[in-house]
DNA sequence: TGATTTAATCGCACG
DNA sequence: GATTAAATCA
């Protein structure tokens, strides 16, 4: 390895080489205006390795941008030999419009991209030399899960306790350490019967995926980095084109994601220069190390349960020798009191390295902050404050609303539909994840990937074609017998003996796939997509059906064929099997779309990256913020806590804390406890328009039905004594005490939901709503059934409500 | 045999 | 609450 390092060794005489020279460039004076010092000296420092540490809202992207754009506009680097790497496309979409206003169309050559689209790129190309075809496919967690599913039963393992979800994520944990099958089996422990069953269950399952000429997400990445190693004169190409790497969000890379850094920068050995070579080569006849540029903040690491390896940064400056390390602490983005915050709960993570964001903005609004009765009060103050700002000139795009778990979006959604606030939800149950769209894209990967049993499996009883459980496995054993895909299985009905209707339904099947198959090579997806459609009716039988929701998903389906549309403007040459890496490589940050004037909902982790005006930071409470799992993890606690830093410091101007004392979970509503976090938080930072004390000290006189937390036989952690002294843990005993408890709380909101049918109310009408009691309309919007009320209620103070789903009546 | 209805189970974040 | 297994119907 060391021999490998010493050729970062800079020869002076190589100031013209790119990545290899370390002197201060000539850059235009307009790149750099506004940047601090330590920005400015971040974009122009030159060298082997150099480490941005950027507190959150330090700039970072400015710097990168500015930096990408120096080493073109100084004509140290082409556009080809810049890789940019960042966590989303989102980022990567972001991140190139802000180099193409820098330095025009010369953005165009560069790549800018995420781990997994770069790795597909590649692999793409060098497909055949990994046994490959080029048009694999590439297989999201759902199909994984789909896959692992089918091998679990069939082994019928699940008795071991190897559940689909465990198996997924150990799987995923050894490929993210670059792990396979037969490496997993030099360590398997044999008097295990559960390891052994689960090294069969990955055995199966990478053959699965050979079989279907298919990747999953973690092998994206595992691949490439194989690839690189078994063939060098391979990587040496990538190594030689690519002599500025960048990546963004360093502190989020698992040890995969660091070994292909690790190779794409490994300077080239002379037997791997080309003699044709225009790269200069150094005194050995080999050609240096890319230079790397990576970017931060060990504070924001958020993902070490998915595999991220926090080392990777904090051991940064040993891996790379002559490592340059700048740090960014201005913070452009949020007011003191904000950062205030934030310094003070991360700074209860020991073993970090000491960084203090500041601002010269000045100190700004207090946080404010609120605890409700329940989820529904706490999204009913949400939705209060949110009006009210809206009122004062705010707008609804720059407010929003973080959550810890999707689940809690419920409550939130059913108020703010209530109080007819317009809001989206980023993530959440994604357009792809539909069901009707993964049975559209089932169809395009087959034609694309005839290999695909998975999408096969999935199309061959959609629509409803009498082709059932049984008949599937006949035709499943005549492929295993032969050893073809399941497709190629199609033609041969007729020889299995199956019912007259079932054996032409399949032909027909296999008839149509064929036929589309052979039109794939020259038309665009958006024809393959549409004759598959109607040849195999399934929209058709969408709209025959007497379930209502099915005219919302062929309206889905219909948007798909937009989609893909859309994709053919914007790629020509696209083909299909494009449009389908595309879709497969979206992910929950790439779709928030800051231009409409709606509200966003989103969990934490999807909020990295982002900023907003106002940030509501919903549900602070022990089990949901730190959450439940994470305590039994080593550094569960630190992580969420960055979590909860990381929410802090999105807030621009207006920040908002709350939580709820109960909260319905899988059915039956249980206590909840404010986190510790809020504790972190210094006191004189908060104005509470209720606290925690005031609620828990009614809670107390009116129930006194509390346990202690002894009670319910957990015992005591190493953290226990930073829990809040009111521990406990107990259900809320149902029927009339609760429901007349309720009533105690003037601002306790129920999840009453009404259909009012088309009633209509005019201004001045008297109203009695379920939980704000009487009031009087003061005015009437827009067109039913969307029509909205305010109302001006005599205790509650003033709402909005749709009147078509208020529970409301008129006096 | 396949389609439809009913009961039972299980829940974290994501490219 | 959504998904999935068992039970019943056609």
């Amino acid at each position: 390895m060391t021999f490998l390092l010493d050729g970062f060794d800079t020869d002076p005489g190589d100031a013209g080489l790119p990545g290899a020279a370390s002197h201060t460039p000539a850059v235009d004076e307009a790149l750099l205006a506004g940047l601090n010092p330590q920005q400015r000296e971040a974009v122009l420092h030159r060298g082997p390795a150099l480490l941005i540490v950027a507190g959150a809202g330090s700039g970072k992207t400015s710097v990168l941008t500015r930096r990408i754009a120096s080493l073109i506009q100084t004509r140290e680097a082409w556009p080809s030999q810049i890789l940019a790497i960042t966590f989303t496309n989102k980022a990567a979409a972001e991140m190139r419009e802000r180099v193409q206003q820098l330095v025009g169309g010369a953005a165009d050559g560069m790549w800018i991209s995420t781990f997994h689209s770069a790795c597909v790129r590649i692999l793409r190309r060098q497909a055949e030399a990994m046994g490959l075809k080029t048009a694999f496919t590439i297989y999201d967690a759902a199909d994984s899960r789909a896959l692992l599913k089918r091998i679990i039963k069939e082994l019928e393992v699940d008795t071991l306790g190897l559940t689909v979800p465990s198996v997924a994520g150990k799987i995923s944990k050894l490929k993210n350490e670059l792990g396979d099958v037969d490496s997993y089996a030099r360590g398997v422990n044999a008097d295990d019967p559960a390891d052994v069953a689960f090294l069969e269950v990955f055995r199966r399952y990478t053959d699965g995926l050979r079989r279907a000429n298919a990747l999953d997400f973690d092998d994206l990445i595992a691949e490439t980095v194989h690839l690189f190693r078994a063939f060098p004169e391979v990587a040496a190409l990538y190594q030689r084109r690519f002599r500025h790497v960048l990546v963004d969000e360093y502190q989020d890379t698992n040890h995969a994601q660091y070994a292909l850094i690790r190779e794409l920068t490994r300077p080239i050995l002379p037997q791997h220069v080309p003699a044709d070579t225009r790269t200069r080569v150094d005194a050995t006849g080999g050609i240096p190390g890319a230079s790397l540029t990576v970017v931060g903040d060990s504070d924001q690491s958020i993902y070490a349960f998915r595999g991220a390896d926090i080392r990777n940064i904090v051991e940064f400056e040993r891996d790379f020798p002559e490592t340059r390390v700048i740090l960014l602490e201005q913070n452009y983005r949020s007011t003191q009191n904000i950062l205030d915050a934030a310094n003070a709960v991360i700074a209860n993570n020991f073993d970090r390295q000491e960084k203090k964001l500041f601002t010269t903005v000045g100190a700004g609004e207090k946080i404010t902050g609120f605890t409700g009765y329940t989820a529904y009060d706490e999204a009913q103050f949400v939705a209060d404050e949110i009006q009210a700002l809206h009122e004062a000139g705010a707008a609804y795009k720059d407010m929003a609303v973080f959550v810890r778990v999707n689940s809690q979006t419920r409550a939130l959604e059913d108020i703010l539909i209530r109080s007819a606030i317009p809001y989206r939800i980023a993530g959440g149950t994604k357009f792809y994840e539909r069901a009707e769209i993964k049975d559209a894209m089932a169809y395009l990967i087959q034609v694309a990937n005839p290999a695909d049993d998975l999408a096969l499996r999935r199309i061959m009883n959609t629509p409803k074609r009498g082709i059932g459980p049984a008949t599937e496995a006949a035709l499943q054993a005549h492929a295993d017998r032969i050893g073809t895909p399941l497709r190629e299985t199609l033609r041969d009905a007729g020889q299995l003996g199956l019912g007259p209707k079932v054996t032409k339904a399949i032909l027909d099947l296999g008839v149509i796939l064929d036929e589309v198959e052979a039109m794939v090579p020259t038309s665009p997806p958006a024809e393959v997509l549409t004759e598959l459609l109607v040849r195999t009716g399934y929209v058709e039988a969408l709209r025959a059906t007497r379930d209502p929701q099915d005219e919302v998903r062929a309206e889905n389906v219909e948007e798909l064929l937009s989609f893909t549309k859309e994709f053919t403007k914007r790629n020509p040459d696209g083909r299909l099997i494009d449009f389908l890496t595309e879709v497969a490589l979206v992910a929950a940050a790439d779709d928030i779309d800051d231009a409409s004037g709606t509200v966003t909902l989103m969990t934490l982790h999807t909020a990295k990256g982002l900023e907003y005006d106002t940030v509501f930071l919903t549900g602070i409470e022990e089990e949901l913020l730190p959450h439940r799992i994470s305590a039994g993890e080593v550094g569960g606690i630190a992580e969420e806590r960055r979590l909860f830093y990381v929410g802090i410091t999105r807030a621009k101007k207006r920040l908002y804390l709350s939580l709820a004392m109960t909260r319905s979970q899988f059915g039956d509503t249980a206590v909840a406890l404010p986190s510790r976090f809020l504790q972190e938080v210094p006191p004189e930072l908060i104005d509470w328009r209720q606290s925690p004390g005031a609620l828990e000290l009614r809670a107390t006189n009116l129930s006194g039905r509390r346990r202690d937390a002894s009670a319910d036989g957990r015992p005591g952690r190493r953290d226990g004594a930073r829990r809040p002294t009111f521990s406990y843990s107990t259900s809320l005993p149902p029927g009339p005490s609760a429901a007349r408890e309720k009533r105690e709380w003037t601002s306790a909101v129920t999840n009453t939901v009404r259909d009012n049918g088309d009633l209509t109310l005019a201004s001045g009408d008297r109203i009695r709503h379920a939980d704000f009691g009487e009031g009087r309309v003061v005015a009437v919007t827009g067109q039913a059934p969307k029509a909205v009320a305010e109302v001006q209620f005599d205790t509650a103070g003033r709402k909005r409500l749709l009147i078509k789903i208020a529970p409301i009546e008129k006096l």
